[in-house]
DNA sequence: CTGTATCCTTAGGGATACTG
DNA sequence: CAGTATCCCTAAGGATACAG
């Protein structure tokens, strides 16, 4: 902790180019694996995803569980914590398409609320359940 | 530009440990001067500051003129696209301060008003007048 | 498939000196 | 004071191979 500044201490966490892309992929594409992370259009490498997935449980962001179906497989999921950055992505989101033309919304629900950030959230969270 | 995802694209612009802090000093600190960033508690380099401020006028996101008052100063502030961050800031205080006991809220304005993402705003940029 | 490990290159960044 | 430049080291990250 560089210091007792709530931005920096948010920086520490995600302040890079990988992370948040994760939590995006967990919270909007309703992707849980290893191997969709590994295939979102970005391109993360294997190490940098391995290391992230690995500091973001250890800060509680996220959290993982043997996926019954394939008991190979884990999943992962946001914890409190980790939906508890939703709003901070959505707000990433609205900057972003407002300054940028031609930018893809990652899912349809954001559509017809653009001004509600509330009800935008709400239906983020609906969609983990 | 990694893809066309908004996520990234606005981590293209501030996906390090620095740039949003120059964004905060200008928002919230009340600061618009090379030296004041320099000086700011979490110690940032001045061939990185230096860097940050050349990408962020480049990218439209701040702007620069000559200090009236004292011709040898050149004076930053936020542009449109600069300020319309804000909330994204915001967000991020929001969250943190809500994860993580101890941390400082960056300006008293933001008492009283915790849950009234709006009235936040608002506020915010009428500081910066 | 889910990772780890390794190799290697580039980018980030601290310290410090220096210029207008 | 406002930067640039340099030196040097560490961290980030791409490519690829490998292990459970």
């Amino acid at each position: 902790m560089r210091s007792d500044c709530p931005i920096s201490y948010g920086l520490d966490f995600f302040g890079d180019k990988w992370t948040l892309l994760i939590i995006r992929d967990l919270a909007f594409e309703g992707k849980s694996f290893y191997n969709d992370f590994l295939h979102s259009k970005e391109g993360i490498a294997t190490n940098i995803l391995s290391d992230r997935l690995k500091k973001l449980e250890l800060n509680g962001i996220i959290g993982s569980r043997v996926y019954e179906k394939l008991r190979t497989k884990k999943e992962y999921f946001l914890t409190d914590k980790g939906k508890a950055l939703i709003p901070v992505l959505l707000e990433m989101i609205i900057w972003s398409t407002t300054q940028q033309d031609g930018l893809a919304v990652p899912a349809d629900f954001l559509e017809g609320a653009k001004n509600d950030r509330e009800e935008l959230t709400k239906r983020v969270l609906a969609s983990l359940d």
